[in-house]
DNA sequence: CACAATACCGAATCAGCGTTCGGTATTCGC
DNA sequence: GCGAATACCGAACGCTGATTCGGTATTGTG
């Protein structure tokens, strides 16, 4: 939900959702480019075209953005991270689905992504960044929980499952340094060779 | 080297090293915790028992700060990472004791890798941090070139030398992330668990 | 058409921050 | 011990940058 009164009248309404995600996706390039920080109010207005004031008509200040980031990242894994995971297709492909879509989502949200490591250490001390935090571990519990299954049917191998996971996060996080649009890999490429490292002992 | 005239008399240039070294390590720790730009000057002040005026004596800016934070980190590992390459062992070896190296100093130096990782847009950016990013560059080169060694000699196999490349560059960096001092898994350990999942398609 | 509601403007404001600088206390080396 | 170098202090400065607010133009709706 937006926040400075958006419009009841319908047919602005649609208008100022649109303008309200530009701006988001705008700063959301920015702020990846040149940092949260690094990036002055007066560049976000000449990027987005509007003038200083004109912004707070989107957003009740800076920071309000940062949070729509966060949730225009999180929000949509999570729910598809949920549904993969309660098709009862075996863990071993659960997890390569749950990569694939991840991959991808952080391919396409790169700068979203971006933003997000960035800012890590505000997200996890800060009050208000409660949900995103919550979000970020309901999603990484996901994960885990297919592990521990793969593990428990034997299906999957690890010598240490917590480390595995938490090889398979930095892997995936880390995708957004380097990634470019068009490159040489398919997300679904990427995918699939970070899936064929953490099930190593698995043979397949 | 120190930047705002360091004593030329000996006595006091012990003194004043040690102290400069001990600011930049308080910087790195506040810096991890609260971010760079979210650290103000007078934070700093509190928490090295100087005031305004007196952190000045060790330093140029706050930007001088970061700058010593990288090199505290890249130089020492880039130069034990070239001993290693320039020994005569195999190259699964050397990608072992390189890792080793790696995670142990990455571990050991957290603070400073977290906000080498929080920066790495202004680092990638900007021209003063050449010399860093050629560090990281160079660090990644040796990295890149053992594991070709390996795939030529055939001792290692990947679907995808590029994509594992990044893969451990993912896993590595993210360490600092979640690692805690006297946690369940040693640096070793870590490390070990990383090599075994690059080196999937080499029999062990 | 008319009048709200809405969209946007942009100069002014205000707080916070990095940095400076004149001064004082302390320390080394002859 | 004397002088010069050094260590440190802390109020003041200047500037950047987010936010405000009164005003104007535009737009939907009865």
């Amino acid at each position: 939900m937006p926040v400075p009164s958006p419009p009841t009248r319908p047919a602005l309404r649609a208008r100022y959702d649109a303008r309200r995600r530009e701006v988001v996706a705008t700063a959301a390039e920015l702020f990846a480019e040149r940092g949260y920080d690094g990036t002055s109010m007066s560049e976000l207005t000449a990027a987005t075209g509007l003038a200083a004031g004109g912004l707070y008509h989107y957003i009740e200040g800076k920071d309000d953005l940062l949070i729509a980031i966060c949730d225009e990242l999180l929000e949509p894994l999570l729910e598809r991270a949920r549904e993969i995971a309660a098709e009862d297709a075996p863990p071993v492909e659960q997890l390569r689905a749950l990569v694939a879509a991840w991959v991808a989502h952080v391919v396409e949200h790169r700068h979203h992504m971006l933003v997000f490591t960035q800012e890590r250490q505000a997200i996890e001390r800060e009050r208000r960044w409660r949900r995103v935090r919550s979000q970020r571990r309901a999603f990484e519990a996901i994960l885990d929980d297919v592990l521990a299954r793969g593990e428990a049917d034997g299906s999957m191998t690890f010598a240490d499952r917590r480390l595995s996971l938490l090889a398979l996060l930095g892997m995936v996080n880390y995708t957004p340094q380097w990634v470019r649009p068009g490159g040489r890999l398919s997300a679904d490429e990427i995918a699939a060779g970070y899936c064929a490292m953490v099930l190593a002992g698995t043979d397949d």
